[in-house]
RNA sequence: GACCCUAUCGUCCAGUGGCCUAGGACACCGCCCUUUCACGGCGGUAACACGGGUUCGAAUCCCGUUAGGGUCG
């Protein structure tokens, strides 16, 4: 069997998850070479010492592939995360859009840059601690859901193409998480009761508004007023990059019932507000859609949808449109449908594919 | 300048002599949740403008001071 003798980059994050999706393949045969990409430059490394990417996850990284007797290397992608994480982060939120950096840096840097990387170590395939389910078959990959619910990951990968899951492994899709802690425990990796990794890596105490604000010249962002759907002025804001649609927090106070942000106009750099029944939506647009299993025709189909990560997902009909955009009505409407944020939609457990929402038209002033 | 009204947590209100060691909502803070951003759950900090009275007892009544708003100019 040729693939048992295939050669495999693994991602190594330094965390549990890619530490056991090393043994695991390890065991089914894979050579492997496991590489840590440092993603932050070296001025700024001690603000992100306890985050994934930083010199400690490279110090543990190296310790489980010794462990597991594997080469480790690490691959300086600063530069590129700069450009093609950091950057587009910052100009969404310029923009007034909610960026998702885990995507882009799956889609960019895991299964993009580091590809030239694996050519280079004659590798076949990249592999990650992922829990997602990539099943290859002779003339396509499926993506599927991990089997972990709580953990599965499958959202952030909607954006691979093709080419990109055909040489992608991740092995830990069938398994649950209490099932991986307890095979890094057996093996006595150090890294076996780690702490999950969550929050954006690359920002230092889960505060974004922070990280712009030392990122982004004080010039670069776009102050203007809060409004209430009425059009009555309530507040003077520093930066529609400070909001988010469906975000209570940083709102002026004193109302019977909590605000939210219902909409962000870059057009004005107005922060519309509304109660949680202003917040509904049940159509909108995506754009730059990656269909992963083909579209047969246009016809619409009937998809499960997520929003965001953390959302359950919900019934839709899904109408593709030219250009790579696609309508999706939502059978039940649903809150905060965030401009930015990715839209991935399932046929049951499996992918399809996704896109990204745009932002309706403005809405319109009572 | 005379007269009238108002003055409680960051904000908006509740409270009309003992049930107030002052209640709620929104905001804020913390924890939980979470490989994005949010939401959400749980918990917490926080005020009777100031000074005198009356009363057994005052946030609640009276007087004055101060600060807002208003009527007459």
């Amino acid at each position: 069997m040729s693939i048992a003798k295939a050669r495999v980059l693994l991602g190594m994050s330094g965390g549990v998850d890619s530490s056991v999706a090393g043994f695991l393949l390890r065991e089914q045969g894979y050579d492997i070479v496991g590489v840590t990409m440092k993603v932050w430059p070296q001025d700024c490394i001690s603000r992100a010492a306890d985050k994934c990417c930083g010199p400690q996850a490279v110090a543990d990284a190296r310790s489980v592939a010794h462990s597991l007797g594997i080469p480790h290397y690490v691959v300086d992608e600063a530069d590129q995360f700069e450009r093609l994480v950091i950057d587009y982060f910052s100009s969404e939120y310029q923009a007034g859009r909610t960026p998702n950096p885990c995507v882009m840096c799956n889609e960019k840097l895991k299964f993009g840059n580091l590809w030239k990387k694996a050519e280079a170590l004659g590798c076949d395939y990249i592999a990650t601690g992922h829990y997602a389910i990539i099943e290859h078959y002779r003339d396509r990959a499926v993506l599927r859901k991990g089997v972990d619910s709580r953990k599965d990951q499958s959202y952030f990968l909607f954006s691979l193409r093709q080419p990109q899951l055909r040489r992608a492994l991740t092995p830990l899709g069938g398994m649950e998480k209490p099932a991986i802690r307890e095979i890094a425990r057996s093996l006595g990796l150090k890294v076996a009761d780690k702490v999950d990794s969550q929050e954006i890596c690359f920002v230092p105490g889960n505060d974004y508004k922070s990280f712009l604000r030392s990122h982004l010249e004080a010039e670069e962002f776009h102050p203007g007023g809060i409004y209430d759907l009425g059009g009555n002025f309530l507040a003077a804001h520093s930066g529609i990059e400070f909001f988010t649609i469906g975000q209570r927090k940083g709102l002026p106070g004193g109302f019977a019932q909590p605000r939210y942000v219902v909409d962000l106009d870059p057009e004005t750099n107005r922060v519309i507000v509304g109660g949680a029944d202003d917040l509904v939506a049940d159509d909108f647009e995506i754009d730059r859609v990656n269909w992963i299993r083909d579209a047969d025709s246009d016809e619409p189909i009937e998809v499960t949808v997520k929003i965001r990560y953390s959302h359950p997902g919900t019934p839709a009909t899904l109408t593709p449109l030219p250009g790579a955009r696609a309508r999706i009505q939502l059978h039940q409407p649903q809150k905060a449908v965030t401009p930015g944020q990715a839209a991935v939609v399932y046929d049951g457990d499996v992918v399809l594919g996704g896109g990204w929402i745009c932002r309706a038209a403005a809405r319109q002033l009572a």
